[in-house]
DNA sequence: TTAGTAACTAACCGATAGTTTAGTTATATA
DNA sequence: TATATAACTAAACTATCGGTTAGTTACTAA
């Protein structure tokens, strides 16, 4: 009965989502996000509600954009090959976009950390225990590794995932890739 | 000649790095550093000049105190051991001020990662070099490891140091330990 | 063709950002 | 004790923040 869009509400917010993973949240002003995105503030509010709604839902994409990688590790049956396959398949996804700016999800933990925002928190530390919990089901399928040393080995590979975020922020795969090598050596 | 300062410029520097060690640079603002430091704007600037300035001395202040430590990592001659001494000493930091904000070279380097400013990411960059050349060196008193193993096991020891950091925000003092013993079982 | 409606532009909102300044108070020295 | 000077308070500054709204434009469906 009226008007059409002049832009793609997809398209807008994998800008934005590339905004907000360069510069994290406070950093990216309405006016950055409005050229980037290439449409105003009145489009920006009436399609996403607010700057922290389409943060929400730039994180929201961003989940749904490593979920094929989070699938293909959890549906695969190789153990502890599938965490490095893991390790792997995600600095492909920072490669992808063209960013090096580590992972959403980890910069978003880091800086909300202090904020009081539940939903923001929630959405992330969901993603975190998720992956935890996987990392604990592939290392327990080597029936040789006793409760313990498999919950030290999941704790290590997953603090080792923020090694791996800021590895990624630098262009030298040659160095990222001795990284996950080093760290998969001896489990 | 004059009126004495109330305030004590050390004690207001600490309490201002210890907020933007909480927050990060942007989302503390002068309103919260006047609250925490205990004097208002007009004592802020004509200290420390501006509020970047204010956050520069922090940041040098940082350096400062975790300057004892890597002093020992420096002059100490145990080979690795030093170094994981080194990242024992490090997490012991974050206790001491009751901080888990990880350590504030680290969040810096991540926040301004995209930002233009050249003496914050200088004052980075150079202690973020210093630290893997002195990897560098403790590997090479290994006379068995070849120069390729060495600068590999650089690599990620530097790069694991990110995700100490990352755990040292979580307060669970036996996963750090088995995170830091894990990294270096087998090296 | 036209009336209704949603998408658009652009100016504006109050709040707050970092910074400065005018005016006041306290103190060290002469 | 008087005075010079630096430390203080508090208000103002400009710019920008996230967010809103009045008015215009374009398109769909009747």
């Amino acid at each position: 009965m009226a008007r059409k869009k002049e832009y793609n509400e997809g398209v807008v917010l994998e800008k934005a989502m590339n905004l907000f993973w360069r510069n994290g949240y406070e950093t990216t002003s309405m006016k950055m996000l409005e050229k980037e995105m290439g449409i105003n503030k009145f489009s920006i509010y009436s399609s996403f509600g607010s700057k922290r709604g389409l943060f929400l839902e730039s994180v929201v994409n961003y989940k749904k954009k490593i979920n094929s990688i989070f699938e293909e590790l959890k549906n695969s049956n190789n153990g502890i090959e599938d965490i490095k396959d893991y390790f792997y398949n995600s600095i492909k996804i920072c490669k992808l976009t063209g960013n090096q700016k580590g992972c959403l999800v980890t910069n978003t933990y880091n800086e909300f950390s202090e904020k009081e925002d539940d939903q923001i928190k929630e959405l992330i530390n969901s993603y975190m225990n998720n992956l935890k919990e996987l990392f604990i089901e592939k290392l327990k399928q080597d029936s040789s590794k006793d409760e313990l040393t498999v919950l030290k080995q999941a704790n290590y590979l997953f603090l080792a995932k923020n090694g791996l975020a800021a590895a990624s922020r630098v262009n030298n795969e040659r160095e990222i890739e001795d990284y996950i090598e080093m760290t998969f050596k001896n489990l």
